[in-house]
DNA sequence: TGATGCATGTTGACGCCGTGAACATCTGGT
DNA sequence: ACCAGATGTTCACGGCGTCAACATGCATCA
């Protein structure tokens, strides 16, 4: 990650028409992880190109060199972007349900997953970006071996596993999962979701109309959590 | 797909070092293969680079036009390769339990999921060439809109997920997953192996020691199992 | 047996990509 | 008013996938 050039250059702001002849943009950073937002939601990661992004935007492929350390910098940028978006899906998901008790803690937990799978249906390319290898964030290996700890908020990252775990940790409370099967319920509730958006997006799921897409999520839910729930 | 080309030039065969001074390589195709395979085995489908295959057989980067379509035909070929090994695991996995009976049959679903998965992360580079959109392969949409039904043996492809079929279906009849639970059983499954392999392939299981792994591992089969079984 | 046609290989070129170096322009602080 | 540094430009490099034109040699048939 780079030094920061985030702090909105006093002058022009994202008000007056940007890149209208100014030899300066003004907000050049924002601009172009837009415009590759927008090429990832078209094509997924591969379509991150950053000669693409800085021509959308009207300005030299170098330019974004100014902003960015690398293609990967830039890409890790849409990642982090997609992974709040995953999780503002998540967040409504969860929110629909109210109340306590077992019922309700289910019902989250299904909340939860069919936001899940939501957005990687209705956002493939960032959905696809969001876990993309290529950019930076997650962890990394250096050519000398070394371990680094990402770069880009590591917050966005997490947030999402946590919303998992709390609403786990919820469901042991209320006593829908045996504590003893706690360890490691997140690992089978994430790999299922995961998965299953995997075969909407790549597999053979694409083809389902939307009402037999919504009979598989809920089928595919109800497994994981009876599975989880199963003493 | 090319016409084909792999009907093995009748002279000089697999035999005599190919590609000593001879004009002619006798084996050019299937010696780009494997050369493609070795790049995706250490660093994945974008590893696959056609002028770097070329170069490992010490031929020109054009020569492989007289034997794959593009690039993403040659990758094609080695998902091919990759789903193949996938089945051979997942086989090897199944046939280590013999016997009938619902206990039987339950050890058998493990062991295709411990094969899955074992593949998954003994070969992560062909793993996950074997599911790369980019190749050939799997289903497509040209460029006016139809859908395109693969190139490449569809029929590894479909091998796979057919093994889990049989076994679930064997499941239903030995009593261990109730008939009205049967439609969509292999969604859940497909899923949960598949995400599995890519939370351990690109998510926070990649850290974990080899006796760790094999409790999640464990852990994860016994839940989605559990999933399917329970009334 | 020798000529020949086609499969197979080579060279050269094009336009794309990510990226570095050198140069140009603008802007905020003294 | 000036200057330093931030920001943007042009030019260049090597690597990529791919096409066209040309070279080579094996297999077939007169």
């Amino acid at each position: 990650m780079q030094a920061n050039a985030n702090t909105e250059a006093t002058g022009a702001a994202a008000g007056g028409r940007p890149g209208k002849g100014r030899y300066h943009h003004g907000d050049l950073r924002n601009a172009l992880i837009r415009a590759a937002i927008e090429l990832a939601a078209e094509g997924g990661p591969d379509a991150v190109v950053l000669r693409a992004a800085a021509r959308k935007v009207g300005v030299s492929a170098t330019a974004a060199y100014r902003h960015f350390d690398s293609h990967s910098d830039l890409l890790g940028a849409v990642k982090d972007h997609g992974q709040q978006r995953l999780v503002e899906c998540m967040e409504a998901g969860g929110r629909e349900v109210r109340g306590s008790g077992p019922e309700a803690t289910r019902q989250r937990m299904l909340g939860l997953g069919r936001g899940y799978i939501g957005f990687a249906r209705q956002e493939p390319g960032l959905y696809r970006t969001a876990f993309c290898r290529k950019a930076l964030g997650g962890f990394g290996v250096t050519e000398e071996g070394a371990v680094t700890e990402a770069g880009h908020q590591p917050g966005w990252e997490a947030r999402s596993f946590e919303m998992l775990t709390e609403t786990l940790d919820e469901a042991v409370t209320v006593g829908l999962i045996p504590p003893e099967r706690r360890p490691g319920a997140e690992l089978s509730a994430w790999a299922m979701v995961h998965g299953t958006a995997m075969l909407f997006l790549d597999g053979p799921l694409d083809v389902l109309s939307e009402e037999e897409a919504g009979y598989v999520i809920e089928r595919v839910l109800r497994d994981v959590i009876a599975g989880l729930t199963t003493p």
